[in-house]
DNA sequence: TTGGTCAAACTGCTGC
DNA sequence: GCAGCAGTTTGACCAA
C-alpha cells in the first residue's frame, strides 16, 4: 500500500490549526485517521455530551485515544478530539495548565490560544469548588484537592505517537525538547512514554495469549528448520547464513497500535497490518 | 443512573 | 536521585 506522505513539522501541527491538520490528513487517506478530518468537517455529527458541552480545550476533559483504527468507539473518540481541538475553540493547549499556577506565568503564552472565557469559566468552577489557583497536577493529590487529569490534544498525541514510533525511549534533552515543543511538562512526556510502553506491552501479551488460545494445536504448522550446529559441529557455511533482515527498530509494534503511523512508515508491508490488535 | 472503557497520573519497587 | 516497569487510581466519556 503506497501512502503518500506529505512533509510537515511539529509546528505545522501545533501552530497552524486546521491548516496543519489538513496537511497531515491529506497524507492519511485509507487510514482510520481520516475519520479525524472527516468528522471535523462533518457538521452532522451525532449530538453528544461533548458537543453539548463544547467548552473548548480548556475545560474539556475529553481524552483522545491514539488508537483510532477500525473501532467505531474510538472513531468517536477521534471525533470528540477533533471537536475539542477545532479551530474555533483554540488549538493546542496543555491541559495541565488549566488549573495550575503555571498558566499565569506567561511562559505558556502559546497555551493561551484557548478562549479567555474558557479560562474564566474554569477559574469560576475552581472558585466554586473552593480550590485555589495554585494547584498543579504534577503535585500529588493532597487533602481534599481534586486530582486533575489532563487530556492531551490530538496534535499532542499525534506528535507523541509519531515520536514513539521512532523512539521508545527518550533521553533527557530529547524529552525536554519534545515537552517544550508540545507545551507539556517533561514529566508529562515521561509518563506518557511510560504508559505507552506499558500499554504496548500489555496489548502485545494479550494478543499473543489470544492467538495461543484461538489457535488449535492441531493446526500448528511444521516448519523445516535448518540445523546449524550438531554435536558441537558447525553444519553450515558462512554463505549459508542469511544476512540479518533490516528490521525496524522496534519490530514488535503492530501497526494496529498506531493508526497515526500508517503515513509515517509507508514501507511497512500491508501484511504487517494484519498482525495488530483489532 | 450505571457499568464499561480509556488514559493521565499516581504508587511502589528495582536498578544504575 | 532519577528513570524504568508493573500495577492501581481516578476522572471523563459513552451506551444501554
Amino acid at each position: 500500500m503506497a501512502l503518500g506522505c506529505s512533509s510537515f513539522s511539529i509546528n505545522d501541527i501545533l501552530t497552524q490549526g486546521r491548516d496543519a491538520r489538513d496537511d497531515v490528513t491529506t497524507s492519511r487517506d485509507l487510514t482510520e485517521l481520516c475519520a479525524f478530518k472527516l468528522s471535523t468537517l462533518n457538521p452532522d455529527r451525532k449530538p453528544g455530551r461533548r458537543e453539548r458541552g463544547l467548552r473548548g480545550p480548556v475545560s474539556s476533559k475529553s481524552v483522545c485515544s491514539e488508537e483510532h483504527y477500525g473501532d467505531e468507539r474510538e472513531m468517536k473518540h477521534s471525533r470528540q478530539e477533533s471537536i475539542r481541538s477545532s479551530p474555533d475553540s483554540g488549538d493546542i493547549v496543555n491541559p495541565m495548565f488549566e488549573s495550575s499556577s503555571e498558566e499565569s506565568t506567561g511562559e505558556e503564552a502559546g497555551c493561551m490560544a484557548c478562549s479567555e472565557d474558557m479560562n474564566n469559566k474554569q477559574l469560576r468552577e475552581e472558585e466554586e469548588n473552593g480550590e485555589d489557583g495554585d494547584s498543579t497536577v504534577d503535585q500529588p493529590t493532597s487533602g481534599n484537592k481534586k486530582r486533575s487529569r489532563a487530556a492531551f490534544s490530538h496534535a499532542q498525541v499525534y506528535e507523541l505517537e509519531r515520536r514513539f514510533s521512532l523512539q521508545r525511549y527518550l533521553s533527557g534533552p530529547e524529552r525536554a525538547d519534545l515537552a517544550g515543543t508540545l507545551k507539556l511538562t517533561e514529566t508529562q512526556v515521561k509518563i506518557w512514554f511510560q504508559n505507552r510502553r506499558y500499554k504496548t506491552k500489555r496489548r502485545q501479551m494479550a494478543s499473543e495469549l489470544a492467538a495461543c488460545i484461538s489457535t488449535p494445536t492441531t493446526l500448528a504448522k511444521k516448519v523445516a528448520v535448518k540445523v546449524l550446529v550438531r554435536d558441537d559441529q558447525r553444519q553450515y557455511k558462512d554463505d549459508d547464513l542469511p544476512s540479518p533482515p533490516a528490521l525496524p527498530l522496534y519490530p514488535t509494534y503492530q501497526y494496529g497500535y498506531y493508526p497515526y503511523m500508517y503515513c509515517f512508515q509507508p514501507w511497512i508491508s500491508s501484511n504487517a497490518l494484519c498482525g495488530g490488535m483489532h
